[in-house]
DNA sequence: AGTCATATACTACAATTGTAATCGATATGT
DNA sequence: ACATATCGATTACAATTGTAGTATATGACT
């Protein structure tokens, strides 16, 4: 019963994150939020609120006259969803290939290196 | 002097790697390679090859009758722009984060964290 | 009570994308 | 030489996305 996450554009990522960030949130705190790091302007912020609960990606809850907002999935699902789907179209379906091209360009540092060493370490064994 | 990488769409990027996997091609040898794999139709191919041509990700030889197309970026430059882009507004830049999620869900066997480690190991040393 | 600020609702509009169809020129087979 | 199959060029059209603006209702302040 994996319900079908809708699709979120690149800039209606912006919302979400600060959404998973803390939520329920006003418009005006997402806007707010959002423009320490954008220069979008406040009804630009506020159409992809709109748009992003009318896709069902966020819910709103209107008791009050300011309406709140919080995210109908969470922040790990909707990157699987998108990083599967990135990969199959991207890099022919495998993490692999983009894990080492990511190792042959100097993107990653020794420290990285080890970083990722101990993660994959850590995979628990069983199942 | 990075030339800037056009934007390739989704449907695009099944046009490019059938370029990447063997060019130059003529249009018609394109629309058979796609159509193995989806059910679209040759115009609509078509279409999707002329706009990577206008956009520049694709060049054309028009030297003869029928055109023959090849890609202007290597596969591994346009992939290294989309994961870069991908990983920045998806996991908020690390590629750290995604991997983990990779690992925890069951995603990734023991033979794949096997290679993926032996791929970390392999990371040249100098520089 | 009247004014002002603010929130929500509705509308706008061009670019990109997905998904093709039509039109005109030409090579090819008969 | 003519019909036909094929290419390339042009056009179509709705949905999504980026980027807002206008209109309306209402709560807050004086």
């Amino acid at each position: 019963m994996t319900k079908k996450i809708p699709n979120i554009s690149e800039s209606e990522w912006e919302i979400m994150h600060v959404l998973w960030e803390k939520s329920p949130r006003t418009a005006s705190e997402v806007i707010s939020s959002i423009q320490e790091k954008t220069d979008w302007k406040p009804k630009t912020i506020r159409t992809l609120l709109d748009r992003l609960t009318q896709k069902k990606a966020v819910g709103v809850n209107k008791d009050q006259r300011v309406y709140t907002f919080y995210p109908l999935y969470s922040q790990e699902e909707c990157q699987r969803a998108k990083a599967r789907s990135f990969i199959d179209r991207i890099y022919g379906g495998t993490l692999k290939s983009m894990l080492v091209q990511f190792i042959q360009e100097e993107s990653l540092s020794e420290d990285d290196i080890k970083e990722l060493r101990s993660i994959l370490d850590k995979k628990p064994k069983e199942k």
